[in-house]
DNA sequence: ATGAAAGCGCTAACAG
DNA sequence: CTGTTAGCGCTTTCAT
């Protein structure tokens, strides 16, 4: 006989302690009805005095489900993808499951097999794959049928695969009609690695609305960032170079946005007078840059918790039946506008 | 006879195939020696063919350990909370943990106990308690000894308790010896809310070192604030009003310099020139501030990755010895000082 | 070098 | 309403 030697309390302590057997510890334990009120109460009462803590690990053998969630992240130190985070655990913890974290640390070429190999292991639920599509290192997902449910973010939408996205196009057509309302003409744009689908998105929403304005949409007019403030503030030198009658910038992210408002007030151009700029993310510190910085706003807590909402449905649907049907599904987010003085709060606009 | 509706692949479907005992089939998983090199062979053969995965749920029953260290954390979309939990996830990978996860909405004030409760089911090796210390939001410490090794992160240091901390005294001392050195003496400071003990310890480096230099330390020279950027904005004004000669602030975040930075712009006042700023954190923003901002840059990645070593360590030495004796431990961590524009870089020093 | 038996802590299925 | 039996998938122990 093998000596334990950690003393935890198991169900057959309490069992033997209350006298009864270990199925009503059980059914105390998962409070399932059919148990006289007094059993009930002097299997409590054991419990409370061996401080009995049940088995999790065990409960989930026997019930092939772990009511754990995987999730993959990455570039959580950033704004967007914690506050995302914080929106699954949110969720996750509402809808009963505990979160197994995992990060890419780098997104675009980490090989995701041992991830989702360790993921299955432990015999999670479903997965949630909370970070960027980049190139295509989405590849592994041709793979056969998946074991569990996974629910995609910030994807491009695909047959048989349920997605969460916050809808970009929509997103930046809300700062170019709010640039074009207050009488800019000469609008610029700087992008996010155009290897990023999201980035795609945003200039997408861009085109297509300068071009509903009838405003000219040229290369010239575009140049791309890595999100940083640094390529923010490189970004719009390069713009003024080939673009000089520009009046207006759209820019994808808010830490880009602080960099040209630096570069800008380097080069005497004045925000928004000479020229305005459109965020994109809202971080917190957005509306104290200087200007503060008019930009879009995303729900992402919502946004994570709406993805575990779809995940456990999905887990729900296929403990159900036997044969899962599969069924994907794309759930859309809008960002809002939110107006600030960079682009021209408290200055009438340049007609 | 149950049907189960998943239809894995079990060691005994591979013990089959391969015509030997789960147990052989086990040894080749685990890599463990004593097995004929060509039965090794058929063995894997078996496993690539079936696609077999272990299922670590059923080998943590047996060996009653999960593999896996609970982390808990508060604030994560906060540049310091995010990245030390990086650090934590890289660490954690490296030493074969898995990661469960779980946010503290209100870290001062939450009740702990379900939290913790939920960590023990799971039966996890180990506690990360990564979420600051907040008024009295540590009394549940003062319980009977715990089950599995804890190791906390930014706490004041107690008896029979591994802490890991970044010396906050010790940064709070390069600030102000900076500022002195640069020659401003007239120096405020703007605190995190008094009841965390890491602001605490902050402000307790500045006034060590206000003394040490022969400078005058009273309260009006000291504010509070929240962390936020807007109380930043409003320290300044309340230090400029009770200690108007004030030449220099030392603000113990990032954000709350920020704001200090755009009210001093407003108020007229030039930095440094006419005051010189000093943050903590060093976000990445930070040299993007207007002027570039002097902090003091503590490595989180680090910090994290650390406490994971000391948590292995300690549950390492759990298992060995069946007396487990409590040794605990506080490390310490330096940050440094970071110099740019709003302390004086690239202006004489006011002497 | 390999296998048989027992059991980790719990719950599903069936009796009674 | 309550108990008995038989596993979940794996590893440990002890034979052979």
């Amino acid at each position: 006989m093998r000596i334990r030697s950690t003393n935890r309390v198991t169900i057959k302590h309490v069992a033997k302690s209350a006298g009864v057997s270990t199925q009503t510890v059980s059914r105390v334990v998962n409070n399932i009805p059919g148990v006289l009120p007094g059993t009930r109460q002097r299997v409590q009462d054991a419990i409370d005095k061996l401080g009995y803590r049940p088995n999790v690990i065990a409960r989930s053998l026997t019930q092939s489900r772990s009511y754990t969630i995987g999730v993959v992240a990455s570039g959580i130190d950033y704004y967007g993808p914690s506050r995302t985070l914080v929106g699954i655990e949110q969720g996750a913890n509402e809808a009963g499951y505990s979160l197994n974290l995992s990060l890419l640390h780098q997104p675009e070429n980490d090989d995701v097999q041992p991830l989702l190999d360790g993921f299955l292991s432990r015999q999670v639920d479903g997965i949630i794959w909370a970070t960027q599509e980049i190139g295509g290192n989405l590849g592994w997902l041709e793979q056969e049928h998946f074991p569990v449910p996974v629910v995609f973010l910030e994807t491009r939408p695909r047959r048989e695969v349920s997605v969460v996205n916050v809808d970009g196009r929509y997103g930046s057509q809300l700062a170019v009609q709010h640039l074009v309302a207050r009488g800019y003409k000469h609008i610029g744009v700087i992008t996010g690695p155009k290897t990023w689908w999201s980035a795609r998105e945003r200039l997408q929403g861009w085109r297509e609305t300068m071009a509903a304005a009838d405003l000219p949409v040229e290369d010239r007019q575009i140049t791309e960032g890595n999100w940083s403030t640094s390529s923010g503030a490189i970004g719009l030198e390069t713009l003024l170079e080939h673009f000089p009658e520009m009046d207006a910038v759209f820019v994808c992210n808010d830490q880009m946005a602080l960099g040209v408002l630096q570069t800008s007030r380097k080069l005497g151009r004045r925000v928004p007078e000479d020229l305005a700029v459109v965020g994109y993310d809202d971080i917190p510190e957005a509306a104290y840059f200087w200007p503060p910085l008019t930009t879009i706003r995303q729900n992402l807590m919502n946004f994570g918790s709406t993805a575990v909402g779809l995940l456990s449905q999905l887990i729900a649907a296929r403990r159900e039946e036997n044969d899962p049907p599969v069924k994907s599904e794309t759930i859309w987010l809008r960002p809002e506008l939110v107006i600030r003085g960079s682009s021209g709060e408290g200055h009438p606009p340049n007609l």
